[in-house]
DNA sequence: AAGATCGGCAACCGCTGTGGT
DNA sequence: AACCACAGCGGTTGCCGATCT
């Protein structure tokens, strides 16, 4: 009889000061052995999982193992243009509360959302030598990843979803996709008034300001193309490519760079 | 072809919160 | 109230494959 058909090893559980505990990647093997273990016993009580299956493993990262890799529901890989829209979208709300976003991407981990906003996010936010929690950035990804998001969704869905709120004058969908895009995090794209849109900008980044006069007013938003003018310089979402890639064009680099030199002379 | 560098990701670490005694 | 064990969270590290020189 083995671990597996018992659900337990019948030797005295030993502490895991006791046992030389394993550290690294994962076997085939102990996948197996804890998937088995938690098939049987289900999940919770991790040290108790580590100790009784016989995993020379801490509670932690029989947990860890579990949730980012072995659970039934997991995905990974992919993130698709919704789930790194709702993820800028969620960041911006709650900030770093990854397991609170994560929770709202479901079989997507805590982990994965981090690293994707290590590695893809802090990248962009690299390229315009700007920091990722920054006004500057965020003002970046506010007006400018996030409406080139919401255009590559709806082209590659054909058209908005059409479920525009009745009770704010955004001329976004409300629902992009299947996600709910929050209209506040939006800027607003059509129409002539930019009072929205100068509310929306902080003193510090204010585009609205004399020095930006046209600090993106709105732009030509017929149709799936957004564009908009941004200190002057213009934006348009023609950028159909893999939004893995870099998200800022020439100009956006430029004029974010500008922009940031322009706040470092004025301290 | 080989070494260096970079980027992505899995896993670890330390801390905090919570519940039980 | 104090202590302990455990679960969960977020930051960080290190490995490894891909790309560059």
């Amino acid at each position: 009889m083995n671990v597996y058909e018992t659900g337990f090893i019948s030797e005295t559980p030993q502490s895991e000061e006791d046992m030389d505990v394993k550290k690294g990647p994962w076997t085939e093997e102990e996948d197996f052995t804890l998937k088995a273990y938690v098939n049987i016993h289900g999940e919770g009580r991790w040290n108790s999982v580590a100790r009784l299956s016989g995993l020379k493993r801490t509670g932690k990262s029989c947990r860890l193992r579990w949730l980012n890799y072995l659970r039934p529901e997991v995905r990974r890989g992919n993130i698709s243009l919704q789930e790194q829209l709702l993820i800028l979208q969620l960041h911006s709300q709650w900030g770093n509360r990854w397991s609170k976003i994560a929770q709202h991407l479901p079989g997507r981990t805590d982990n994965e959302i981090k690293n994707y906003w290590r590695t893809r996010v802090q990248k962009q936010a690299k390229q315009l030598k700007c920091d990722v929690n920054s006004k500057q950035f965020r003002d970046a990804m506010r007006y400018v990843w996030i409406p080139r998001l919401v255009e590559q969704i709806c082209s590659s869905s054909g058209s908005h979803s059409a479920q525009q709120s009745s009770s704010t004058t955004t001329t976004y969908a409300d629902t992009i996709g299947s996600v709910r895009v929050d209209p506040r995090l939006l800027p607003e794209l059509s129409g002539t008034s930019s009072d929205s849109l100068d509310a929306q900008v902080s003193s510090v980044s204010d585009l609205t300001n004399s020095k930006y006069p046209n600090s993106l007013q709105n732009g030509s938003g017929s149709g799936n193309t957004i564009a908009g003018t941004w200190g002057g310089v213009e934006i348009e979402a023609t950028d159909g490519g893999d939004s893995m890639e870099s998200v800022w064009n020439e100009e956006d680099i430029w004029f974010l760079r500008q922009q940031l030199y322009d706040d470092d002379d004025l301290n």
